[in-house]
DNA sequence: GTTAAATACGACATATTTTGTCGTATTTTC
DNA sequence: GAAAATACGACAAAATATGTCGTATTTAAC
């Protein structure tokens, strides 16, 4: 199977709702949580993780909070997702700690290859800001500087 | 997290090996985990699961097995897909059993439609026999004729 | 300087999904 | 009738995903 998991779920919403403030105010975890009706530890887990990864940052003690600190244009869905799951190979075999019992005998390796390259390529064009149609001004800006170059 | 599960694989795997075979060769599941030195009992079951979508036909008894009853040409990824894990949503949030608890406050509904439509593309756009680089009698006949029309 | 509200983070617990095994029945050839 | 194969449901085990808890730290406000 292949599916979208639930903590990549939860950094989406997360930019989408940030994304609709002013860059400058601070969004608090227990503030997202409550809005999405989710489970507030998980969620902070995520932001946390989004922390880590630079997507944020943070300012701690009494009226802390997140803000964003990158980019949703040149943010994608690959690497959003490595952020909230840790860096893996999208199909299992190639993963370095998996080690795939078969792959001494595995007669579709090279097609392995091949479909796991355009998966990453897949979600690598799919830009966060583009995916959830966020108009900020950054944003808006990149957007016409791409249309003048495209046109 | 986004994988492909190892049902998938060993769909792959038999398509792969049945079709370097003459098509009215008989193939049985314990030939296919011999070589791919696999479990018997997943195997079979995955074969059978293709039997049901007349992917494959068999033939029981002592000299049974299995051959390919569909042209793999025109099989993609996201059909093999249903066959071995069944008909599902690519987003969890919209599959039908699961029901998911935080759509009524999501802010994230629409992107998830559009993500979803875009793993069904992407997944339907990946035909078997290109995947598997599979040169059969029909897959060529076919190749050739996409390539006059194309051309 | 104490308290309250927030982030930070690891360890654990639970739930779900995936993967494999077992038992048993049926079909067919020899 | 025995052997080799498919057929299939129920179960078991393993892996993964998801959520919870405990505790520490930071900072503003009082
Ligand atoms: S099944 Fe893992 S490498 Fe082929
Ligand atoms: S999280 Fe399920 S619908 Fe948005």
């Amino acid at each position: 199977m292949v599916r979208i998991n639930r903590k990549l779920e939860y950094a989406l919403m997360v930019l989408k709702y940030m994304s609709a403030k002013a860059p400058s105010e601070l969004t608090t975890a227990k503030e997202v949580a409550d809005f999405i009706k989710g489970p507030f530890d998980t969620i902070a887990k995520v932001m946390q993780q989004m922390v880590h990864s630079e997507l944020l940052r943070s300012e701690q003690g009494v009226q802390g909070g997140y803000f964003l600190a990158t980019n949703l244009n040149k943010l994608n869905l690959f690497k959003l997702n490595e952020v909230v799951s840790g860096p893996m190979e999208l199909v299992k075999c190639f993963d370095e700690d998996h080690h795939c019992e078969l792959s001494s005998h595995c007669n579709i390796q090279s097609p392995l290859v091949t479909l796991n390259r355009k998966l990453i390529d897949f979600f690598q064009e799919l830009s966060i800001s583009e995916l959830l149609r966020i108009k900020s001004p950054l944003s808006a800006k990149s957007q016409s500087v791409k249309k003048e170059v495209a046109g």
